[in-house]
RNA sequence: GGUCGCGUAGCUCAGCUGGAUAGAGCAUCUGCCUUCUAAGCAGACGGUCACAGGUUCGAAUCCUGUCGCGAUCACCA
């Protein structure tokens, strides 16, 4: 049952007989508090086509809908608007249809279904995940649930950057001052414990580049020439050459990465289908430049290297082969992109990396364009904006990076204060209650990160901690636990039933919204944005307590209007849960 | 310097595929727990939508320019 639907036909029917015209797509909006109505048909863009006063054409397309919905009660007209009213019969139907869907708003997933990858997280693997990997996580989480409630198929993924210097000096560092120490010795996560060499490695370095400044040295040439980082250099080349030695403790080091990072992900609620390690792509994708370079796509310049003249489309020359044969970045990227479309039969490919990148995806797309992959069409970079502290970007090195896992221990012990402080949860036990502070302090946390619009940068201060009221993820939780109790109270089942009704503003207010969630769905996955749904959730949170704090809902006396009313709670509480699970935020039923 | 993005209330953000008097939350102030959980509700205060032009019946939204902030332009990843 759709609505829009029917009063689109309507009108374009009116639209055919008496002007003559062909119009099928009409404007509606949600009516103003202001004014009298349910919904709104915009009736200014259809004046291009029919020369004749707003407001009379408005009176007429209204008095033609009225005749011939039976869902329509009444309108009135404003300039150029026309308010619509529905009848109390539509607001019973229209509830009873949200509450007889199943997923009502999701759509299928079958054989049929587009098949979608989305790549986030992708972390390196010589530091713990901080602020900025956990907007990457949650927004990447977040799409691929939002895509699958819209019919894809979806797989999630990330790509492991494990090889490289950064590695090297994790490994090199822990060599030379690590004593042997491990995350079972010194009972540091992994993660955590490779990042404190990582760390070490740069204090060292910097003031190994200060002593050769002393001595004389440029700055360059100090940067280039400090011991500790020419063997890590070497280091890397015996890693390059399958050195056993280094590769046990290459293999060593990341387990405890993973490890640490398997935790923080557990806690995150993220999960991937499928793992890359860069170890094993990077080698990919020279043969697609060496066939590209017969089929004129790139060219070889007199040294060897290999690139590819972007002019054009006015960007740069880009290099895609060094000069002594060996890969970019650019080059695993676009072998990986082939393989995985071959691997998964993807139509298409999400990756959700910051809008730093911005230049190499768009040169990526091109280049796999060029090379003649019509799928390149539907690669889609989610570019998304950086987490700014109060003085500027974080940085890993100058330790001002806000780290995952603390950061997501202080909003649980922040749930846990305000939970006990307001004491009404007394009577659960320690696991449960410990469950519950997670879910509300994560909750907070995950809803703080996604109501921001992706592309936007988000501004997060430390010394100010995230909050937990209005409009945030535990204020949401609230409104659901609420609604939990009301049905436990009234204990008896509920569904909506046929009665002389007569609704109202609260109510239809409410139906109205919730009438309104198929078309947010969709309208997030169009835009690969959860922000989208914290938006419309919030929205029905705020008109459901309003309508709470203003009607009595369980009345005994009263059971026809309780029953009703109830169901309209049930179902609010449905949708508040669907949205949230989209966010990747579980509801608690006490707080 | 070239390219891309951003600029809305004291702060954090919605609204941006053009529509009615620009909306929320936080903060400040005022009411409401003897009715279903006050992490709530109702209300007050708060705006040159960076600035200047243009397109349009209509511009925060689209176009051009200016200013400010940020990112990016490596034989780094």
């Amino acid at each position: 049952m759709n609505i829009k639907k029917d009063l689109s036909l309507a009108v374009s029917d009116y639209l055919k007989e008496n002007h003559n015209v062909e119009v099928n797509q009409f404007e509606f909006q949600q009516t103003r508090k202001e004014f009298e109505g349910d919904i709104t048909l915009v009736v200014f863009p259809l004046l291009k086509q029919i020369k004749i006063n707003p407001k009379q054409l408005a009176e007429n397309i209204g008095n033609y809908i009225k005749e011939h919905i039976n869902e329509v009660e009444a309108f009135n007209v404003v300039k150029g608007f026309l308010n619509i009213s529905f009848t109390d019969n539509y607001f019973i139907k229209q509830l009873q249809y949200i509450s007889e869907t199943k997923d009502y708003g999701f759509k299928e997933v079958n054989e049929n279904s587009p098949r979608v990858m989305v790549e986030y997280s992708s972390p390196n693997t010589n530091k713990p995940l901080h602020l900025g990997h956990i907007r990457n996580n949650l927004l990447g989480y977040s799409v691929a649930e939002i895509l699958k409630a819209n019919g894809n198929k979806v797989y999630k993924t990330q790509i492991i950057n494990d090889r490289g210097i950064h590695i090297c000096k994790s490994m090199l560092a822990w060599q030379k001052f690590g004593d042997g120490e491990s995350p079972e010795s010194s009972g540091i996560k992994g993660d955590h414990l490779v990042g404190k060499y990582y760390v070490l490695f740069d204090q060292v370095y910097k003031s190994e580049v200060e002593e050769l400044t002393n001595k004389g040295y440029t700055k360059e040439e100090a940067k280039k020439n400090a011991p500790i980082l020419i063997e890590a250099q070497e280091l890397l080349k015996k890693w390059e050459n399958n050195d056993t030695a280094t590769v046990d403790l290459w293999k060593k080091m990341n387990n405890w990465v993973y490890e640490g990072f398997d935790q923080t992900y557990k806690s995150l609620g993220v999960d991937f289908d499928k793992n890359y390690y860069e170890s094993k792509t990077y080698i990919l994708g020279k043969d697609e430049i060496l066939k590209g370079i017969k089929n004129g796509v790139f060219f070889k310049k007199g040294d060897g290297s290999v690139w590819i003249d972007l002019t054009d489309e006015g960007l740069d020359e880009k290099l895609v082969l060094r000069s002594d044969g060996t890969s970019v970045y650019m080059t695993q990227d676009i072998g990986t992109a082939i393989e995985r479309v071959k691997e998964f039969n993807i139509t298409s490919l999400i990756y959700t990396v910051g809008n730093e990148q911005d230049y190499h995806f768009k040169v990526l797309f091109l280049i796999l364009k060029k090379l003649g992959y019509k799928w390149a069409d539907n690669l889609y970079h989610l570019s998304y904006g950086m987490v700014e502290l109060p003085d500027g970007k974080m940085k890993s090195r100058e330790g001002t990076v806000v780290d995952a896992d603390k950061l997501i221990e202080e909003m649980i012990d922040s749930a846990k204060n305000i939970s006990e402080e307001l004491g009404k949860i007394d009577d659960l036990n320690s696991n449960e209650k410990q469950k519950l502070y997670e879910k509300i302090g994560k909750g907070a946390l995950k809803y703080f990160i996604l109501k921001v619009d992706p592309r936007k940068n988000i501004m997060f201060n430390p010394k100010e901690s995230i909050d937990f009221h209005g409009n945030t993820g535990p204020f949401i939780q609230y409104t659901y636990v609420r609604i939990k109790s009301l049905k436990q109270k009234y204990k008896e089942g509920v569904s909506v039933q046929y009665f002389n009704y007569n609704f109202n503003l609260k109510e239809k207010a409410l139906i109205n919204l919730i009438s309104q969630f198929p078309e947010t769905i969709q309208q997030a996955a169009n835009n690969h944005s959860p922000a989208i749904i914290c938006n419309y959730v919030y929205e029905l949170v705020k008109t459901f307590n309003n309508f709470y704090q203003n009607c009595i809902i369980i009345d005994f006396d009263e059971l026809d209007v309780t029953n009703l009313r109830l169901s309209l709670a049930v179902e609010t509480s449905r949708q508040i849960k669907k949205c949230f699970n989209l966010l990747g935020i579980e509801v608690p039923t006490r707080m």
